[in-house]
DNA sequence: CGCTTTTGACCGGCGC
DNA sequence: GCGCCGGTCAAAAGCG
């Protein structure tokens, strides 16, 4: 089912927030240069945390944000997602993998599998297997460049990542509800193995 | 035995 | 109103 990071190729990975088991971020030169990516999207030199997620060298997607979930309650933390322009309940990511299927620590069920228009390739459709929990995903290869997985996260998480007892990460939000007030401080750039540490197994996030 | 994947059918939204 | 398209459902099969 989902790969573990390890195998992806050639790429630095690391996390948007220290405390956060997702995304894996990547750099095809090994890299990370997050001012470059973000200057890309905000060529006016606009935008926040809030609108798209920081992903260090992945590249960021601007997503109409579907109407969410405004404040997450998780471990009895609320997590805001609070002003018009801080919703971040849907983000899409690009990630240059071998696999499709990238572990974020959550436990996705796959339910669909569609032959899109928009690409040559097959979008699959996977939803959180936690109960409760509505969190749905898409991915599907890159129409431009197969190397690239597009992946677009639906919502937001209401609970810890599985297998998270006893593992580093204590329980958190994803990334995509993290306050924009708190905008990630570090962990850019954080060379493959320590993603790799932090991530032993395939639910161990 | 329980969970996941597969896959065709069905449904709703949108554009023409 | 109709057709297209994306997204979801649900039954069956497979796997650990």
């Amino acid at each position: 089912m989902a790969a573990s990071l390890g195998l992806c190729h050639e790429t630095t990975y690391a996390y948007s927030h220290p405390s956060l088991c997702f995304p894996p971020l990547m750099a095809d030169d090994g890299v990370v240069d997050d001012a470059a990516a973000r200057q890309s999207f905000f060529p006016a030199g606009g935008g926040s945390v809030g609108d798209f997620l920081e992903l260090g060298h992945s590249e960021y997607y601007s997503l109409p944000p579907p109407p969410p979930p405004p404040v997450v309650v998780v471990g009895g933390n609320e997590y805001g997602v609070s002003s018009s322009t801080t919703t971040a309940s849907r983000i899409g990511f690009r990630t240059r993998s071998e696999v499709e299927v990238l572990d974020d620590g959550f436990k996705w069920r796959k339910y669909g599998k569609k032959a899109v228009k928009s690409s040559p390739n097959p979008r699959n459709y996977y939803r959180c297997s936690a109960a409760g929990c509505g969190v749905k995903k898409r991915v599907e290869r890159d129409r431009d460049d197969p190397r690239y997985v597009v992946t677009t996260y639906d919502g937001v998480h209401n609970h810890a990542t599985p297998g998270a007892g006893g593992a580093p990460h204590p329980p958190v939000a994803p990334a995509w509800s993290v306050p924009a007030a708190s905008p990630p401080a570090q962990a850019w750039g954080a060379p493959l193995h320590a993603a790799a540490a932090a991530h032993s197994s395939e639910s161990s996030f």
